[in-house]
RNA sequence: CGGGGUGUAGCGUAGCCCGGUAUCGCGCCUGCUUUGGGAGCAGGAGGUCGUCAGUUCGAAUCUGGCCACCCCGACCA
């Protein structure tokens, strides 16, 4: 893709299931909207993964695991979020299969039903809230800071690799609070880890703000989210982390005693990533020659590729790039060397471009003479000739390079597509060519509601640094203080 | 759940209108030559044409049912 950024959803929806298959990260699996990832995607996963562990646990939060499946009651408890979950949710209703008497195979034993339904979590508030009751008496053990890595399930009626799928991996932090002030720290505390980490490791530039009424999640006072710009023009949710309040407290009754002596909620946020993250990164800053992954996410960030003829040729550049490998990999470089016989470099060349590793570097005769190594960058697909004397350093550099282009690249894509619009007309037109729109919204659901109806397009968030500006209403032209953020959303 | 489309070898396809057991490319296997951008030549293996039924001497092809998948919408991170 890269440069020709097109809306039209077919095309790119072709271009981005044969990426996905050529890149070799997941596939569709044998149940309708689920996903197979594959071991080079998963790779990805896990290496974000380590990243945002890491910032969770510098923030001072520690893992824990809850069940799978959730009574059918908790979800009674809290009015909003059974009806944000309702419609896609999976039920287990029974435990037990039999042998069908008439032959025909496996059948539910209708003996088996469960006395309570089981649903399969599709966010785990309620039974981590029940749980949390048991474990808070008093200010003293509060904050409750605790993440989870699970797997949830939505039934969604449509799906597409990572962006959407029935089931998928993600992480949720749910955490517990003495104060209303405490707990909208934490929500900014960690939708700023969740800035940090797709700004830094997946060099994808983000807005932070906050969704109105109608985005807001089911059970939330606010939710805060960051929202990236993929370059066929649609938006995309890529994090999100939602205050409370005392909601949850009080569907579940959990009380605790302050410093006062007296009996008060407490107050909860709960913020998740999932691996639409995956999606994120691929749709940000892949091309027509494939998959671009950010080095501070690759799996392997350097690749060798020897050049040669015969075995011998083979054994005597198996020689001269051992010391090279050994070089990088002492400066926490990630090198895989590829000699197999098997596969011609130019075989090679493409298909770890296709994969998207960053870095590659060729060696052969040429640079066995000269002391040097050829080496191709992924993001520019340029080639230089760098000195094997200093090469670690050299590369070192290079992938810090990549890392920060890829940013400045993704960013100007994103400013590029910025539309800041004053009529209904304009903002249509703007909505044809994509991107992000900034235009004027008198602040009610109803005209919120209309703008969707007419165009498809959603307010994305009320960004956190927005300044404030008097204006009119594109949609019904009555006074409003600030722009707000619209786009086509995934 | 509505609208559209597609099912032929591991993958991508031609053939279907106008019935006669299947085309081409990639990939795979063997051999030789190759190796600085997806190698060349020669030989080879691989298909109950999604499925069930009907019409017919004969069905990938015509008719009907069913199934699966994809795309577009409603729903949604």
């Amino acid at each position: 893709m890269n440069k020709e950024v097109t809306p039209r959803a077919e095309d790119f929806s072709k271009w981005y299931n044969d990426l996905v298959a050529k890149a070799d990260l997941a596939e569709h699996s044998a149940v309708r909207g689920c996903m197979v990832i594959k071991p080079n995607g998963y790779a990805i996963w896990e290496k974000m993964q380590q990243a945002l562990d890491k910032m969770f646990k510098d923030t001072g939060h520690v893992n824990a695991y809850f069940p799978l499946f959730i009574p059918k009651s908790f979800f009674s408890k809290e009015a909003s979020h059974v009806d944000g979950f309702a419609k896609e949710c999976a039920v287990v209703t029974h435990y037990r299969l039999k042998n069908a008497e008439d032959g025909s195979g496996v059948i539910v034993d209708p003996d088996a039903k469960l006395e309570e339904e089981l649903i399969v979590r599709p966010t785990s508030e309620t039974i981590i809230w029940h749980t949390y009751k048991g474990w808070i008496q008093s200010y003293r053990d509060l904050p409750l800071l605790i993440n989870q890595w699970a797997n949830v399930v939505r039934w969604e009626m449509r799906t597409r690799l990572f962006l959407r799928t029935a089931e998928f991996l993600w992480q949720e932090g749910h955490t517990a609070h003495a104060t209303a002030q405490e707990a909208i720290e934490e929500t900014e505390r960690m939708l700023n880890v969740y800035a940090d980490f797709v700004e830094n490791f997946m060099a994808v530039p983000v807005v932070k703000g906050v969704k109105t009424a109608n985005e807001r999640f089911a059970g939330a006072l606010d939710t805060y989210c960051i929202e990236a710009m993929l370059q066929d023009g649609k938006a995309l949710q890529a994090g999100t982390s939602h205050f409370l309040g005392q909601n949850f407290a009080k569907a579940f009754d959990v009380k605790f005693t302050n410093k006062e002596g007296t009996l008060d909620y407490v107050w909860a946020t709960s913020w998740g990533v999932s691996t639409r993250l995956m999606g994120a990164l691929i749709m940000s800053h892949s091309d027509d020659k494939g998959l671009v992954i950010p080095p501070k996410l690759a799996h392997t960030q350097v690749v060798i590729v020897p050049i040669y003829k015969g075995d011998e040729g083979l054994a005597k550049m198996n020689v001269a790039i051992a010391p090279i490998k050994q070089k990088l990999e002492a400066k926490g470089i990630s090198v895989k060397y590829d000699n197999r016989d098997t596969q011609r470099p130019g075989w090679k060349f493409a298909e770890y471009e296709m994969k998207g590793i960053p870095v590659r570097i060729a060696f052969g005769e040429r640079d066995l003479a000269n002391g040097t190594v050829e080496v191709a960058r992924r993001d520019e697909l340029t080639k230089e000739v760098f000195p094997i004397e200093g090469i670690e350093n050299n590369i070192e550099n290079l992938l810090k390079e990549i890392q920060d282009n890829l940013y400045k690249k993704a960013l100007a894509r994103r400013e590029e597509s910025m539309h800041q619009v004053d009529t209904m007309e304009e903002f249509k037109k703007a909505l044809e060519k994509g991107g992000f729109i900034y235009a004027h919204w008198d602040g009610t659901s109803e005209t919120e509601q209309k703008i969707k109806e007419e165009t498809k397009a959603t307010i994305r968030c009320i960004p956190f640094d927005n300044k404030k500006e008097n204006g009119t209403c594109i949609y019904s032209g009555k006074p409003s203080e600030q722009r707000v953020l619209f786009a086509i959303a995934y």
